[in-house]
DNA sequence: TGTAGGCATCATTAAACGCGATGGGCGCGC
DNA sequence: GCGCGCCCATCGCGTTTAATGATGCCTACA
């Protein structure tokens, strides 16, 4: 076939210069060259472009017709350079994250944002999930990594503490604890609890502290939809316990009421894991670095009004009176 | 710079293959080709357009972004191609011909129509002007040749016969005489005619054949605007002689009576002139023989009735009578 | 675990490219 | 009228580039 795009820059340069040695100069080539350039696309083109008489070189009109058409190609040539030249900087590759809905609540937009800036030319994949489907995704080698609460441990796992973020208690705005303030849950009463179901590795850490710190729990509902737990809480008066991280930033339409548990706190471990079988890749060493620092920046919040509160004397011996009566392990 | 346009073929066909295999088939190459071109490719641009990950190859954002483009520069680049193909027929080249309005008003048109059709990529310059600008300029080398009023002949002109045609006498259509019938201008009595000028070659022979044929000339009104001429005497009745080639198609608004002169005919001697230092370029050669067998064609309409016509005697002998009161030459 | 398919890499060969030199045509100026 | 200079075409040569087949590595699959 015929036309490299030198050919065709030649062309257009004899064409626009109306000579073979000025476009050579242009081009940084030599008449020589030029001409045996023209030459060749006139000739697989079955068509003289350039009468040469007189002296000079003039366009025929099938070099005119096909000056403006070799416009055309080279301007898509170069929008086509510049544009994907726009991905060159950064990682490239695919990589393929698992989360918990913990993760994804507040924490994954702004990564994902500063990260898909960074590096335009990955392709990145959010699994949401629960630990135990995303801990078997992670086994079969079809996730690169995923955070996941804390667990014993699995062959073909490794894994690492990620973040150690405080459960937060979590009620409609018209609860009557002040925002952020921390809270003895035993001192709430009796409580109308939205808790995940028993397959949710924080289910029993969650009875296991109410057992533990007298913490009566009047009714329950199990409920394995975030979405839901969050809507359902903001229009009742139930509550749910949540995981710091997830609420480290407020409701924007503040229908929510956030108190961390005190006395003590419930700290909930999250655990990155990823295949041992390969070493992750760079791409996904580098998102992960993001989600770590902003997961720590986040989790900032609950480490400093922590320390200033006091709790009440009084609260706490009703802590002690309610013991036992909190859902078994 | 970075690509030439196999590049781009070979990315564009991996890419919609997804294979480097298939598309090495697809485009008669090989597989080892395709993936030195693609990576030469990644590296001029500094993206990774495919990743290469088990065992298949994936594009990523960069070879998708970059795809959408490249597909613009080859249908641009096929556009070019196809386009310019339309000129691949015939002959090229530059002619610039000079002839004389009496050429140019119904014999040009249909010639270079067709010559247009049959050889695109030829530019055409018609000039149009009478015999002693033409000559000149043939003389100079500036038109390939013209066709101008037999004349004596000047060094550095070829010349030979182009067509002998006869003089018409040209009326408005309210003229008494019969459209196309040959008339002996002698009948008519006192002419008021419209003559061109004596720097027109076609003056001397018309009032040499006036005074010969004893044709009374009342008025004279000279002219050497074509249009202007044929415009006047459509609308008044003043008369004109003219050739017959350019009388040879009926004035479409059938505002103009035509009618050879007889008894005798007057002919006009049309003849081709060319530089004689240079031999005529191809295209003007076949351009010349399409102008000649237009002429040819259109002549003969002035063959066929001149035979059967006989002219009344009494108009002859009036003739006769009048000899000698016409201008002088 | 063995096998098949796919891509990367390498060395070799073939082709294309680019360059300088040479020659012919044309216009310009002496 | 006759060189002179400019410009393009052509030729031969050296270098670069492209294409190829063999080889090796990896992954998927049985």
């Amino acid at each position: 076939m015929a036309g490299s795009l030198r050919d065709i820059r030649l062309f257009v340069a004899a064409y626009e210069e109306r000579s073979f040695t000025a476009a050579a100069l242009r081009e940084h080539a030599t008449q020589s060259g030029v001409s045996q350039h023209i030459r060749k696309l006139e000739q697989s083109l079955g068509v003289n472009l350039f009468c040469r008489e007189k002296g000079q070189v003039a366009p025929t009109p099938a070099g005119d017709s096909y000056y403006q058409r070799c416009i055309d190609v080279l301007r898509a040539h170069a929008t086509a350079t510049n544009t994907v030249k726009t991905f060159a900087n950064g990682l490239d590759g695919s990589i393929v994250i698992g989360l918990m809905p913990t993760m994804t609540r507040c924490l994954l937009a702004p990564v994902l944002s500063a990260y898909a800036a960074a590096h335009p030319n990955t392709v990145v994949r959010i699994v949401e999930g629960y630990s135990a489907p995303l801990t078997q995704q992670v086994r079969a080698g079809e996730l690169d990594f995923a955070v996941v609460p804390a667990f014993p441990g699995l062959p073909g796992l490794k894994s690492r503490l990620f973040l150690r973020t405080p459960e937060v208690l979590v009620s409609a705005h018209d609860a009557p604890e002040a925002h952020m303030a921390p809270v003895e849950l035993s001192s709430l009463g009796a409580l109308k609890l939205v808790l995940p179901s028993k397959v949710n590795t924080r289910r029993l850490s969650i009875e296991t502290y109410c057992g533990s710190n007298g913490v009566e729990i009047a009714r329950l509902i199990e409920m394995d939809a975030m979405l839901g737990t969050l809507d359902f809480v903001a229009r009742s008066d139930w509550r749910t316990i949540l995981p710091g991280i997830m609420m480290a930033v407020d409701d924007p339409a503040g229908r929510l009421k956030i108190n961390p548990l005190a006395n003590p706190p419930l700290m909930l471990d999250l655990v990155l894991i990823e295949p041992s079988r390969r070493p992750m890749s760079k791409a996904a060493q580098v998102i992960l670095a993001m989600l770590e620092a902003e997961a720590v920046r986040l989790n900032a919040r609950w480490d400093i009004p922590a320390a200033p509160t006091v709790p009440a004397p009084t609260k706490r011996a009703r802590t002690t009176r309610v013991r036992g009566s909190g859902a078994a392990p």
